[in-house]
DNA sequence: CAACATTTGGCAATCGCTTGTCATTCAACA
DNA sequence: TGTTGAATGACAAGCGATTGCCAAATGTTG
């Protein structure tokens, strides 16, 4: 199975006629070596095929060179930008990524930062369901940075839905709608609070009703009963807490026969995959959760060097815009 | 930022009034401790929030409890079942999960396996690119269980396409079809190898022509050229090698005007969600990948325990259906 | 050529935990 | 009551790296 024993600086030490400190000093201190030397050493290392042990380094150094990424349910769509944008950036400055998921559960994510805490550097939070209190007492003893989530004090990136929130009732008042209904996810969810309030400011601001109902299961499974609800209420335009609600609501339209846009128009948040491929093309607000993700990264890699030189914790804004496609029309008259 | 200190044995062994060894065997193996002892060494440590430190205890005992899987490519809808059944089973069995990107490379592939294999108990690759020869070599060094591949004296999980390759032929056949193109994946890609193989076969059983056209890019963007391409050669059903192909496929076909099944039926493989969302909804291959992604796991936890006891490497296939909905229909005569 | 400043390299401790070895204790047996 | 054997717990040596401290070597200057 596993090889006979791996090379370590002691191997190369040997080979190479210096001490095993001297070998380390060579390969992460170069300026404490002697540049003949370390170009010997290093050549050496190069031909006996070394790989420094990162559990060893980690053990003495404290540096883990990994983070953990921690996700309320890995089978969503609209993670998976988020997700790759993280992956991605960890990658190139070389740290190794773990992922996890929390099941929709404050305490499964409390439980996996604490399980994790001694493997990683860091976490990035995906949208956290851990209470404000409670992810700020584990953010003073652990690196936390949340995505889609801002919590007062701590590092985060978000996408800013209150832009794309903005264009829906723009794009709705234009064409006519004198009123919408949000159908909301978890109201515990910080994004679902962040556009339902910006919903509402710019639906007064339009001289149009919104109203909220909810909340439902932002999964394609809840839109049945949200569209029933939407419909009941009479609204002319229903903005779904996200794709996945949209998907399922604009099913269930299409099933009890209710024309899409003709008479129901509806929004959806996140342009997940998909979402330009039913029918009809979802409206839908696109943000850059990719570029969300890498954000989180880097912050979370700046927080640890320049910890002290740093004190007030970056909160990354990125902004979302209305992808218009075919689900939203006139409003029925 | 980090506590101050975390407990260690130390702690708890000083408190409990023991020695740290004993705290140790108290812990991990304690049929060579007094139950009475071991009863209040746990119940001290449970008192102090003791958490054993992975690094510390793998570097001694070389159990990581960590394993990594390996992917093509994170973006691909195709491999979320896979990455979330994996994660699932690693997450049940205690283990922490590493994701990584390989981005089609088979270098990067080996690299990242070099990279990791210290901090891992081993790897769950998914449509690994890697030449076999090279995959054999690396399997004698560290724990490797493929996913969606089969190497000879290697574990792998596969979903077999061969069962629902064959329903796709019987469905295309009782259709009155008497041909069909297969727009093949990358050439080296084993499941497009795999599938190609059950479509002639089962073709030929049938008395249909079958042809292979391709390679081309397994993605949506792949679409175009192999739509044009299918219909060049002048065919009434396209077996696309996989659903993005397939969707990019109906949108080209779409563009030109082609009405799809009336002229052309069209198929996919993987039914990833978007699959049952496009116009017209795709007939494609279904399989339990959320299953094989723990099957994989499985093997890797397995492997490591009964290494000697096991000496034949488990092979799981997992068979495949056909999901028949829109785009397939009776063939243009 | 002597004396001093500056590099450069080696020793040994340490990170937190596991585990082989050995001394001690205690029970049971003759 | 003396002896043997099984249990039990303490000691100490690592696992593979980093790093503070000091000695040796080198170069520079008077």
């Amino acid at each position: 199975m596993s090889s006979p024993r791996r090379t370590t600086i002691y191997d190369v030490a040997r080979e190479a006629g210096v001490a095993a400190s001297t070998v380390s000093r060579a390969l992460n201190n170069p300026r404490r070596v002697n540049p003949a030397t370390r170009e010997h050493v290093l050549a050496v290392a190069e031909r006996l095929g070394y790989r420094p042990d990162p559990l060893a380094t980690a053990l003495q150094s404290g540096h883990k060179a990994t983070i953990a990424m921690l996700v309320p349910d890995i089978t969503n769509p609209h993670f998976f930008g988020t997700i790759r944008g993280a992956e991605k950036r960890a990658s190139e400055a070389g740290l190794t990524f773990i992922l996890a998921n929390t099941e929709e559960s404050a305490d499964n994510e409390r439980n996996q930062i604490e399980r994790l805490s001694r493997s990683v550097d860091g976490f990035v939070l995906a949208a956290s369901r851990m209470q404000e209190a409670t992810t700020r007492e584990l953010a003073r003893e652990y690196n936390l940075v949340l995505v889609n989530r801002q919590v007062e004090g701590l590092p985060s990136a978000v996408v800013d839905n209150g832009a794309g929130s903005r264009q829906i009732v723009e794009h709705l008042a234009s064409l006519g709608h004198r009123s919408l209904v949000y159908l909301s996810g978890p109201h515990r969810s910080w994004p679902a609070a962040q556009r339902w309030r910006a919903l509402r400011a710019a639906a007064e601001a339009h001289g149009m009703t919104a109203r909220r109902l909810g909340p439902f299961p932002p999964r394609v499974e809840g839109g049945g009963v949200a569209a029933d609800a939407g419909l009941g209420a009479g609204a002319t335009a229903l903005v779904a807490h996200n794709d996945l609600l949209a998907i399922g609501v604009l099913r269930r339209l299409a099933e009890r026969g209710v024309p899409v846009p003709g008479q129901v128009s509806v929004v959806g948040y996140d342009d997940i995959f998909g979402a330009d491929l039913c029918a009809p093309a979802l409206t839908t607000v696109a943000g850059p959760h990719e570029e969300a993700g890498r954000a989180a990264v880097e912050l979370l890699t700046r927080k640890g060097s320049l910890s002290r030189s740093q004190p007030a914790p970056q909160q990354v804004v990125l902004s979302s815009h209305l992808v218009i496609r075919r689900s939203t029309g006139p409003a029925a008259r």
